[in-house]
DNA sequence: CTCCTTCGTTGCGTACAGTGCAACAACTAT
DNA sequence: ATAGTTGTTGCACTGTACGCAACGAAGGAG
């Protein structure tokens, strides 16, 4: 492990949460000053991070290029776009494209609600594993001893009075999701907000995406949107024939975590 | 000058043009595999770069968390955002919010054409001055010797018939730019598309960012365009109130290129 | 099935890069 | 003026990151 990168990297986690001064870094990483310049200096070189003002320092622009670019290389989240968009212009709703990665499910794609009341997200966000539709869809995808293993590693804060508790619950939920092909967070990330996802396949029924929709229940109750259900179902098919998904070929489909490269 | 961190952010870059192996980065960078294997350790403990199968290496889902927190913290963006939503909206067209940022212009938002063709562009990436109509804009807005200093830096590559070639030329431009209150480019950039583009205002009058619409010739001719420019025109300025420009202070409008802090 | 190549991984000794220190410079506030 | 911040520079020392070389695992060719 090399200090000084990890230290660099500390750093830009720092800044994401906002401009700091030279003194402000020294001080959380606790090293000396001079130190930190230096560091400062080289991922300035590099435009990770830039001035603002004479004292503070905020991230730069090589790190929306980088990220951007890796988002574009995603083949999946190309491919499932304007599906997204097209399931977005019809509801109306927030819909969300969501990827698992290293243990850990995110946000890679993301269209906002056309109404006042939104979710918060964020691209790149780590979604809830326990208490989300998208994190459903995607662990429920993992080969049994994986998903076996991850519920029993993860915590299961209770965020709302929904909430799946414990291990034992959520691998029960997960079987449920399997067997519909969909799946539902009725008020157990947060209180006035539910949700419905699917899953986006490839080629031999992998599960490549979750895919979800999201709606405040001031603007429409569980059942309200269960009726959009179709609509979901459909934009995600469509996605999954985009990504090389051939339905007949599967009708019940193969435990897939990711696409072998 | 940090040596290692150097070559870190290097491996980021070239991660940036697709995965690679241990030893691809190993003979790019030139230095030994263990080296390289050690950098990619720690930039893997910060979720900054992934494993793709046994032996690829690519860019991780730390760097997607911190970038839309950094756009995100950009209140500029946050507040043009539904405006330039709107007018995406009301002409169907691609549209861009370009930022002036130490030296370079690049776009921190972008909406796509509902059109089959489209203009390739990709939010953090850099703009050219000379040839773009958020270039113009931009550049146009810095104080006149920094101005000066830029158009006499940057070089003029002649990307199409129609292309600014030299400093003169340019400088003149952008003194009509800053008459106009508006830019334009008429096929300056690539063969097929053409520009145009209005600044962004803050409580000064300073110009805080610049939103363009980019239309490809098959669709519409250039008059075509111009016919939307109060269409843009007037998005601009609601944009502008939204970040607290007060249009009755400022008819003509004082030189500034950013916010001081 | 075996050999051979290719690529990732590990342990180790050394050199130099990165560190902390202390003094300095630029600003603000009082 | 004065004192208190905070950024910047030069320097000497030490520990870290480097390259090396040997090992191991995986894959392909014959």
């Amino acid at each position: 492990m090399s200090q000084s990168l990890d230290r660099a990297l500390v750093i830009l986690r720092e800044l994401g949460e906002g401009p700091r001064t030279l003194d402000d870094l020294a001080t959380t990483l606790d090293v000396h000053k001079s130190t930190v310049l230096r560091l400062l200096r080289t991922l300035e070189k590099h435009r990770f991070v830039q001035r603002e003002g004479a004292r503070h320092h905020r991230l730069g622009t090589a790190l929306f290029d980088l990220s951007f670019r890796a988002l574009e290389e995603r083949d999946v989240r190309r491919a499932v776009e304007p599906h997204l968009r097209e399931l977005n212009a019809r509801t109306g709703h927030t819909v969300h494209l969501a990827s698992y990665e290293a243990g850990e499910v995110i946000y890679i794609d993301k269209y906002d609600s056309r109404h006042q009341v939104r979710m918060y997200s964020r691209i790149g966000k780590q979604a809830a594993l326990h208490c989300t539709a998208v994190g459903k869809i995607l662990v429920g995808a993992l080969p049994e001893h994986e998903r076996r293993a991850v519920a029993r590693s993860i915590p299961y804060p209770r965020l709302t009075a929904n909430t799946i508790a414990d291990a034992d619950a959520y691998l029960a939920e997960l079987e449920q999701v399997r067997q519909c092909g969909y799946a539902v967070d009725r008020r157990e990330h947060e209180d006035f907000i539910h949700c419905i996802g699917a899953p986006v396949r490839g080629p031999r029924g992998e599960v490549l995406a979750a895919m979800s929709l999201s709606v405040p229940e001031m603007l429409l109750d569980f059942e309200g949107l269960l009726g959009l259900l179709p609509e979901l179902l459909t934009a995600a098919r469509a996605a999954s024939a985009d990504c090389g998904w051939r339905p007949e070929d599967s009708p019940e489909n193969p435990e897939r975590g990711r696409t072998p490269r």
